[in-house]
RNA sequence: GCCGCCGUAGCUCAGCAGGUAGAGCACUCGGCUGUUAACCGAGCGGUCGUCGGUUCAAAUCCGACCAGCGGCGCCA
């Protein structure tokens, strides 16, 4: 048995192969047939002829529908006509099951796809999004391991918010009510008390109901925390992991980039060092451009958009004003009125990937936030004892990796970056 | 939460100064020995989202409801 990927090659040229898969496509000119098989690794054309299989076996095989399951052999054969520079001549072949018909047909309605996206999922659109997908989650991991991390895990049943008040999804606990986990942060914070360096990856829930093109209700974060690191060295760090994700999917996702219509140019911008400026910079100069904007103001779809459009590679923004931001961020003590925290903007207009800061560590000052944005602090006990005992600096950072994703794949919407979005009116398939 | 849009064949859509439903694809049958989401011919396929109103007559006009889509805000 042989994966297609495998054979497409001038060592197997007037070889016998067997291979298996799916029907990607079939014409039949009468007493001819091209059957396109996929497997997971690529798809290949075979030919069948009356002559080698006899009338029946002949009639059986030109007429299967797309993505009927079969068994090739045949024999490799270079030829410039066929899709992938190769073809199998059948001389036998064994029908696993024959489809009559798929859903999917060539007009694609976006929503049609979404209803079936358990077959869509064949695609090579989108199998090649779930193979740089793959990439970006061991990368991700990959990245912390090398630079000394540990993985950990958090609950996704909790009972303080992170986010604010009124983003929460409830849950039912026996007879009394949790929350899903909006971000691990809190319970990545306690972690590295023992550990110092932690990531984790875990989904997140947002109950916000954000109907645009880069939000989920369900959404993949990765999340790392970190004793003794100031912002800045946060944003360093960040930088090498997305440099050393982009690395690996150069490396790694080639024929996919490829099927996606990503310019590897694009990425190899992106292994180089990124931008940093302050809020108050990028005020200015937003200002300079003719933006309608002003200090204090928060940034918008809309904003983030134009003010990225002058950039060609990430840029990382930093010092918003506390008023902008929730309550855990350190304040600047240079500058009490912004934070020492860092958003980082992807580039053609994807925005917002990444969130992070240096994280208040005096328990005082942590105290007078909190009560700024009435929280109670005996809600948030456990958050307040990593304060009173032995405290040390530290920050960490929060990454979208379907967002992440998006935006490696150049799509068009986050709901294609994940195998089974879940939206505000999403929960099939 | 706010703003906008749509619902007609399995899918993508056309039809809307009111006169009784159409194309392409899919599927079935027939033809074709080099096709590239092949091509040619025929066939199958619809309570026009639901309920109500106006009218001799409603897919088309009016109202309500239901379902969905896009954008904003919020964030990753």
């Amino acid at each position: 048995m042989h994966s297609i990927k495998e054979i497409l090659s001038d060592e197997f040229i007037g070889k016998p192969v067997t291979v298996h898969g799916w029907v990607y496509r079939t014409r039949s000119s009468g007493k001819i047939a091209f059957v396109v098989l996929r497997d997971s690794s690529g798809i290949v054309q075979s030919v069948a002829s009356i002559a080698a299989l006899g009338d029946e076996r002949f009639k059986t095989i030109s007429s299967l529908g797309i993505e009927s399951s079969l068994e090739l052999q045949g024999t490799v054969k270079k030829d410039d006509r066929a899709i992938t520079g190769y073809e199998i001549e059948v001389t036998d072949f064994k029908v696993y099951q024959r489809d009559e018909s798929f859903p999917i047909t060539k007009d694609k309605g976006e929503e049609f796809l979404l209803d079936n996206r358990h077959l869509w999922l064949r695609s090579q659109e989108f199998s090649a999004v779930l193979k740089v997908r793959s990439t970006v989650f061991k990368a991700f991991a990959d990245f912390f391991y090398s630079e000394g991390y540990y993985q950990v895990q958090a609950p996704f049943m909790v009972s303080t918010a992170t986010e604010g008040g009124t983003t929460l999804f409830k849950v039912p606990f026996f007879g009394s009510e949790v929350s899903l986990t909006q971000s691990a942060q809190f319970y990545l914070e306690t972690m590295i008390f023992s550990l110092e360096k932690v990531f984790t990856i875990s989904p997140s829930f947002r109950a916000e109901k954000s109907r645009t093109w880069r939000h989920l209700t369900e959404y993949w974060h990765g999340e790392a925390e970190v004793a003794w690191v100031d912002n800045s060295g946060m944003m360093d760090i960040e930088e090498r992991m997305i440099h050393f994700i982009i690395g690996r999917v150069l490396e790694e996702n080639q024929p996919e980039l490829a099927i996606l219509g990503r310019d590897m140019g694009d990425l190899r911008r992106w292994t180089e060092p990124f931008l940093r400026m302050t809020y108050s910079d990028l005020i200015k100069r937003a200002q300079q451009t003719g933006m309608n904007i002003k200090y204090g103001d928060d940034l918008g779809s809309d904003e983030e958009k134009q003010i990225m459009i002058h950039y060609d590679r990430p840029v990382f923004v930093t010092h918003y004003p506390k008023e902008l931001k929730t309550f855990y961020h350190r304040p600047d003590p240079k500058n009490p009125g912004e934070l020492l925290c860092h958003d980082l903007l992807a580039p053609e207009g994807y925005g917002e990937i990444i969130g992070g800061s240096e994280r208040i560590w005096d328990p005082d000052q942590l105290k007078e936030r909190m009560e700024e944005y009435k929280l109670n602090p005996d809600d948030y006990y456990w958050y307040m004892d990593l304060r009173k005992y032995g405290s040390v600096p530290h920050s960490g950072f929060g990454l979208g990796l379907d967002r992440a994703i998006m935006w490696i794949c150049k799509l068009d919407n986050i709901k294609n970056a994940i195998p089974f979005p879940r939206t505000i009116r999403r929960t099939k398939p």
